[in-house]
RNA sequence: AGAUCCGUAGCUCAGCCUGGUUAGAGCACUACACUGAUAAUGUAGGGGUCAGCAGUUCAAAUCUGCUCGGGUCUACCA
């Protein structure tokens, strides 16, 4: 072995142990300090982009595991762009209005949304809001560098911002400018505890909808004998009751009082059924679907007994008196069924002048899936309602406020809550009020507790309300055709998410909603005249300074900005400095007719904000050059690359990223904004990833104690262990079960396994003083080993490739793992040992070196996008030796493209062989308990023909070495020394057979050593089936060999192995010698003696043992670095050694 | 209520698209080996009615239908 020298040189850095969070605190200080992200950016100057958007999160709440699940895929694609030679911006981004925002804002102060005006003045309260929106900010920028997530936090959008709510006008106006924006009443989901209406999606958010068990109730609509209705109390003329009663269900018991129709469907069957009151027990006739009949009564029950009712069996008597279609009772009148002050017809009258309410009405949305196939009618509180109501103009009764309880003028239910909005200790449900007033004035038929799905308001929890509310919409639907071709060209991960979730959404779509009675977001820019006859829209900042100069003009003041002021300009700089409201509310606009115009109060939905992020996180460009005329969609992102901000390429994205619960939400509005003004997907790709449950697959929630703290695992675990593990346990888009344990696996099983490969490279590499300065080996010229694993590497690049550019990366960090384990570690570094330490410098070693150090050196970039920080300062390490790559940083250089020329199938399939055949003798080895150690003459392998016998002749040595024997000896197929199987090509033999199949798989199962050779010599055979007679071809069955009479066999698939076990004194002997050396090492390592010392050896040992030493002397003294190895009989200071259950002493002392 | 995804070893997952006869891996467990990669490593072993039922087929973890269990989504369900 070669001394090194003692010069100084840099060496490969060897750590102490592997420290994951301790190596990515010094990257992450050397980025911070090299500004690697930015060059990284900037690097690329003129190449291509990869657009990039960054969803903004809101910092109103604190980060969360999932985050760092989806910005680690959002990270890892933009590192693998950059490395493909992308130039890949990453402008970040702060979600700052809405609700979640408010929420919080009022919670702290204690206040409802009613107190706001009221309490705390509009302004101090958006001051308030202002300030909570960035309130966890700091630890956002935390676990963003911690968890080497690159995005840029220095110059991010704020939605907040006047530049940004500026771009949100100028879209709105566009949309105006089409006529897509339009005012409409409209009954809404609504939510009292938020006090706010909510939008479609905002409804859609994941958890919305849940499982409650309400009170249900039939009500008993008692009908008027007039009219219509007339042959039914004809029908009922001589029963004990004459009444006849419409039976409608509902779950919503709050809207009876505001109840105004009663719907049936025109061509459904109606019975009328004479029975009993289950409550009251008092004879009645109601009215109800036929299909629905079995519902409500047992069949038991049919044409019972009236007179007497059984107690017992609760089953009440039932008769049907006639039936007929729904249409025959249009327009038939019914008794009101809850009478209040407030909804008497003079109520009804003064809302709704002329209306004719309580009637039967008539339409398609009736079914007969449940209830009774009469819909209770309240316009206010449902869509369909308020359409029906409107065509049969029944009026509109709205008897509960928005805060969601009844008004005055409902009797004893004034002031009442519909549902607990208060969260009241002493709640007492209203709706089971009203059902007991109905059970007792005989008005209710069934009262029971109903569980079914209904939306609650995604912040606050509560159930939300159907309410008449006035509102902006955008007209997605007139775009919905070029919305759902737009999006068949957008590359879903997963697939099923577009076509299916997504794709559906998309083709039942309503017009946006985007009012929201709130105080903290942005103001709808519309200004219009006490009238309604005259409004603007709004759409810039400089519009808006013109209008309101105009306005000042007229003579009309907008807060402190009156005509002939001498600082007037001033004033309305002042006065624009902030959209927000209140400020926004105090700009007084004037009409053309000259009349004064006020904002509309509405804010608009935030999501909206976030939707508008590819245009308005640049805000509005400078067109004072006028070069492509007003600025409109069209010219949006030229006005903007004029100025060389961003180039005009920077729409659509490439790529976006987010969780799945994102579909109805970002992925969206991003959507539907992009193909209503800029004829357009707004990203090309979109990965929506799954959710993060715990490890009982149960979701993540602070009530159930379940979250992770993604702060503590990545301190504790290390941010790249954390990434590799969400990225390689499961695809992005299926759920993950977050288990720290597996966390661990992932730093032990793939970190560990590539820390100790380089470690082990490091250790002699150091020692050799190897540096990569000798040119590099030519792959002809490396030994098949070395080939073989080039050949791997090559193959894997190709795989990773492929699969990163699927966006499929969680398949790409399964194959490196597979890789490293393996491929490099389990089998090249193993087998290869040996070539490291032991002999001269020679080309044989540096053709080792440079192929390990190829191999941790493309690992190491293959898995850069994934686990950015190990992999860098590995990188850096091997490049602080080699200076082979100028580069800074592994994020710098180019991903590895597979070149094929390294690539050889066929060695990599013999190498396959060479694991099989080796796996197989060991576990021969084992079954006959011979320790490796001791050395075996041989063993044979049947070949099935000669390119398998080629194959394996050329692996010979290396399985020899693996597995310990000295020679292997293959068997041609023609002898008949092997036992032989055969069965079916099932395959092949299936097509041509079919039926027949296993009569023949019966026959080939009986076929004789002879008939077998007969088959192989002659390439066919004859054969009986079911008296058929049928050719058999050489290639419809498989032959392998099953046994070698005598022998140990083991197999596998078509390879079997036969070993040799017979142990002569020559092969014992060597196994001694094996074994002393190997005790002898260990005494070196105790001694703690270098790598290269030379040792002198004394042993005192029985003659027979002895004996065996001295014959393997010149073997024993290479491997153990020996000058002298002597026998004597007289040792002071010896340490005791057995061999082979035989002991002796030995003394080892260092040479000079 | 519908749509959709999922159900394979104690746990985490491959395999399913394109059916082929011993269903794989890792972890965990047990035993053993190795001892100059050593706070490392290797080998072997046990462990499965591929959720259940039915169908198609010579042949089903794989294709079809239904059922059960879990998730997600949809809905103007009164």
């Amino acid at each position: 072995m070669r001394v090194p020298s003692r010069l100084m040189r840099v060496k490969y850095k060897e750590l102490t142990g592997l420290n994951l969070p301790a190596i990515e605190q010094e990257v992450l200080k050397q980025w911070s300090e090299k500004q690697t992200f930015e060059k990284s950016v900037s690097l690329r100057e003129g190449a291509p982009s990869f657009v990039f958007f960054e969803g903004p999160p809101s910092a109103n709440g604190m980060p969360g595991i999932h985050h760092v699940i989806s910005r680690t895929l959002k990270d890892l694609v933009c590192r693998y762009k950059t490395m493909q030679g992308f130039q890949v911006k990453r402008k970040g981004g702060w979600d700052t209005h809405g609700l979640p925002i408010e929420l919080g804002v009022e919670k702290e102060l204690g206040i409802t949304k009613e107190d706001i005006g009221v309490k705390i003045s509009v302004e101090d309260y958006n001051k308030k809001c202002r300030k909570a929106v960035l309130r966890y900010k700091g630890k956002w920028d935390d676990i963003t560098r911690k968890m080497g997530f690159w995005v840029d936090l220095n110059d991010p959008y704020i939605t907040f911002k006047n530049e940004y709510i500026e771009t949100l006008w100028w879209l709105l106006s566009e949309l105006y400018k089409k006529g897509l924006l339009y005012e409409s009443v409209s009954i809404q989901p609504y939510s009292p505890a938020a006090g706010t209406g909510l939008s479609s999606h905002e409804l859609n958010q994941p958890g919305s909808y849940k499982d409650v068990k309400d009170t249900s109730c039939v009500a008993l609509f008692n009908l008027l004998n007039q009219g219509p209705s007339t042959f039914l109390f004809d029908a009922v003329r001589l029963l004990p009751s004459s009444e006849v009663f419409l039976m409608a269900w509902t779950t919503t018991l709050w809207t009876l009082p505001s109840n105004l129709g009663l719907t049936m469907g025109a061509s459904i069957e109606y019975a009328l059924v004479q029975t009993i009151n289950p409550y009251t027990q008092l004879p009645i006739n109601v009215v109800l679907a036929t299909e629905l009949v079995g519902k409500y009564f047992k069949p038991e029950g049919e044409n019972g007994n009236f007179t007497a009712i059984d107690e017992k069996t609760k089953i009440f008597p039932w008769k049907i008196i006639t039936r007929f279609p729904g249409s025959q009772l249009e327009g038939a009148l019914y008794e009101q069924l809850l009478p209040f002050e407030a909804n008497t017809t003079a109520a009804i009258e003064l809302i709704t002048p002329g209306a004719k309410p309580f009637r039967v009405l008539l339409d398609s949305f009736v079914t007969t899936e449940d209830g009774t196939g009469i819909v209770h009618t309240a316009p206010a509180f449902g869509a369909d309602d308020y359409k029906v109501g409107k065509k049969y103009e029944i009026g509109m009764l709205t008897l509960v406020d928005r805060e969601g309880k009844f008004v005055e003028g409902v009797g004893e239910f004034s002031g009442r809550y519909v549902k607990d909005y208060k969260n009241q200790t002493d709640y007492v449900d209203v709706n089971v009020d009203i059902a007991i007033k109905l059970k007792k004035e005989n008005r209710a038929f069934r009262v029971e507790k109903y569980q079914h799905n209904y939306p609650h308001c995604w912040r606050t929890d509560k159930p939300i309300l159907y309410y008449p509310l006035d509102a902006w919409f955008i007209s997605t639907t007139a775009v919905r055709d070029k919305m759902v071709a737009l999006n068949k060209t957008i590359n879903w991960k997963p697939k099923s998410t577009g076509e299916g979730r997504f794709g559906n959404w998309l083709e039942h779509m309503v017009d946006w909603n985007l009012s929201r009675s709130r105080y903290w977001g942005t103001p709808l820019p519309i200004w219009r005249t006490a009238d309604g006859e005259e409004q603007i829209c709004i759409g810039t900042i400089a519009q808006l300074r013109e209008e309101l100069i105009k306005s000042v003009e007229a003579g009309l003041v907008s807060r402190d900005c009156k005509k002939g002021q001498v600082d007037l300009a001033q004033k309305i700089e002042k006065l624009l400095s902030d959209l927000h409201k209140p400020f926004i509310d105090q700009i007084i606009l004037v009409s053309p007719s000259g009349k004064p115009m006020h904002r509309v109060p509405d804010l608009i939905d935030v999501w909206f904000d976030s939707g508008a992020m590819p245009y308005a996180q640049w805000g509005l460009p400078d067109i004072s050059s006028n070069q492509f005329g007003p600025l409109s969609p069209e010219n949006f992102f030229q006005y903007h690359a004029l100025n060389g901000t961003i180039s005009a390429q920077a729409f659509p994205a490439s790529f976006i990223a987010e969780g799945v619960d994102q579909t109805r939400g970002w992925f969206y509005t991003l959507h539907a904004i992009a193909g209503l003004l800029f004829d357009s997907v707004a990203y090309q790709t979109v990965i929506s990833n799954g959710l993060v449950l715990d490890k009982n697959g149960n979701k993540m929630s602070k009530r159930l104690g379940n979250v992770v703290d993604p702060f503590q695992t990545i301190e504790s675990f290390g941010a790249d262990a954390t990434r590799w593990y969400l990225i390689t346990n499961a695809s992005p888009w299926d759920n993950l079960k977050f288990d720290l344990e597996g966390i661990k696996e992932v730093q032990r099983k793939f970190f560990g396994t590539l820390y100790n490969t380089y470690q082990f490279f490091a250790l002699y590499a150091n020692v050799d003083g190897f540096s990569y300065k000798e040119p590099s080996v030519p792959l002809s010229q490396r030994p098949e080993i070395d080939r073989w694993i080039l050949s791997s590497l090559h193959t894997l690049i190709q795989k990773v490739t492929v699969a990163m550019d699927d966006y499929e990366p969680t398949q790409a960090g399964r194959i490196i793992e597979d890789f490293v384990d393996q491929q490099l570690s389990n089998w090249y570094v193993r087998l290869c040992r040996r070539r490291f330490w032991k002999g001269e410098y020679s080309a044989d070693k540096i053709s080792a070196y440079q192929t390990l150090y190829e191999c941790l050196e493309t690992v190491v970039r293959l898995m850069a996008p994934i686990s950015p920080f190990f992999s860098d300062a590995l990188f850096l390490q091997l490049n602080a030796v080699t200076n082979r790559n100028t580069a800074e940083s592994v994020h710098h250089v180019n991903y590895p493209v597979a070149d094929h020329s390294f690539i050889d199938q066929s060695l990599e399939e013999r190498m396959q062989m060479a694991q099989d055949v080796s796996s197989l003798v060991l576990s021969l080895r084992k079954k006959v308990n011979i320790k490796v150690r001791q050395p075996l003459q041989r063993i044979l392998v049947p070949v099935l023909n000669a390119s398998m016998q080629a194959q394996l002749q050329r692996i010979e040595d290396l399985i020899k070495a693996e597995i310990n024997v000295k020679s292997i000896e293959y068997l041609s197929a023609d002898n008949t020394f092997i036992k032989k199987k055969i069965k079916p090509n099932f395959i092949a033999l299936g097509k041509k057979l079919g039926p027949k199949m296993k009569a023949v798989s019966a026959a080939l199962s009986d076929f004789s050593q002879d008939q077998i050779t007969l088959l192989e010599k002659e390439g066919h055979i004859n054969l009986q089936v079911e008296g058929e007679a049928l050719v058999l071809q050489l290639a419809e069955t498989e032959i392998s060999s099953e046994d070698i009479p005598g022998w140990t066999v083991a197999g596998k698939g078509k390879l079997s192995v036969a070993l040799d076990i017979t142990v002569t004194p020559k092969l014992e002997a060597e196994g001694h010698a094996r074994e002393f050396v190997n005790r002898i090492q260990k005494i070196r390592k105790d001694a703690g003696f270098e790598l290269t010392d030379r040792v002198l050896v004394k042993v005192q040992a029985s003659a027979d043992l002895a004996s065996s030493l001295v014959s393997f002397k010149t073997y024993i003294c290479d491997e153990i670095l020996a000058d002298t190895l002597e026998f004597s009989n007289e040792m002071p200071d010896t340490t005791t050694i057995e061999i082979n259950e035989e002991t002796l002493q030995v003394q080892v002392t260092k040479k000079g």
